[in-house]
DNA sequence: AGTTGAATGTTATGTTGTATCATTAGCCCA
DNA sequence: TGGGCTAATGATACAACATAACATTCAACT
């Protein structure tokens, strides 16, 4: 286990528990997290660190012979529009989403040093963000935060 | 001319200001502004919309046979690393920096009718991203902050 | 002129993402 | 029960974005 964040929570549990929290919304919404999907989703959160296409398809290769990149785009795609996963524009890679099941406007800070990307969840500034885009007569769609430097952890090592 | 936001200024007045302002910010840097870095920087400031690195080759091409994805890459992070352009990491695209001189965080508003992209500048907005990082010690390098949606003119149309 | 370091030339390749059409799988229901 | 519909996947090819590595040229200084 090389993951930089090991230490702090058990990580089989939470990508299991993000299956099982992706299972129920897709029910719920009547949409096939099928099973190219799931192992999709299962590999981005194996890692808190996003991940690229082509990681995600090395891996799903190992187990479903067939896979080539619009397989991997098409599911990253459609979890995506479920709101499981994000893209780091910044890193053009993937990253579970640890907030799923409310639709919400990412913010992240990635760690330059070990490769994480932290979600984070602040009002104030998706306020903000507003603030600056009502002035403008502007209508919002997607806004995309990704604060790049080093985190507290990596700054003490 | 089909620029968008050709109709509030004039932008070949615009290019030359712009062009301008950096001969002089290299010039007291003693950074070298070569022909081929104005030629890139003047392409890049033709559009007001983000323009892809390869938009700038073929461009940049017409006046230099031996231009090659190094030649613009090059220019492109010279010019990026003096702040007298941007990249658009959501697009994968570059716009011309119209705060060149000082050295700021780039925040943008990106019409998708349009295709422009408006830089702001918003001390709240870089206030409440400070303010969020703060709290998780996080030690910032860089902000991408990238809006889209539709401007104020695309939604009247 | 000779030396040095930055800039550019040149070739090749690596990485990320889509277009397009064929095939298969699940579902409705006549 | 099997025909017809749609969503999902298979398969091939290619487009778009970016860099590695090494050669050459150019400008500045001595």
């Amino acid at each position: 286990m090389t993951d930089g964040t090991a230490h702090i929570h058990d990580h089989e549990h939470c990508i299991d528990t993000a299956i099982a929290r992706a299972r129920e919304l897709c029910g719920a919404r009547e949409v096939k997290l099928t099973p190219i999907r799931e192992k999709v989703l299962e590999i981005v959160w194996r890692s808190h660190k996003p991940v690229g296409a082509y990681d995600v398809l090395d891996q799903l290769a190992r187990t479903h012979k067939a896979a080539r990149p619009p397989t991997v785009y098409r599911a990253l795609d459609f979890l995506m529009a479920e709101g499981l996963i994000h893209k780091i524009e910044s890193l053009n890679a993937y990253l579970g989403c640890g907030e799923a099941g409310h639709m919400h406007e990412s913010q992240f800070l990635i760690c330059r040093a070990c490769g994480t990307a932290e979600e984070i969840v602040d009002d104030a500034l998706d306020a903000a963000l507003d603030a600056a885009t009502k002035r403008s007569g502007f209508t919002v769609e997607r806004k995309v935060v990704e604060i790049a430097g080093v985190c507290a952890r990596c700054q003490t090592l």
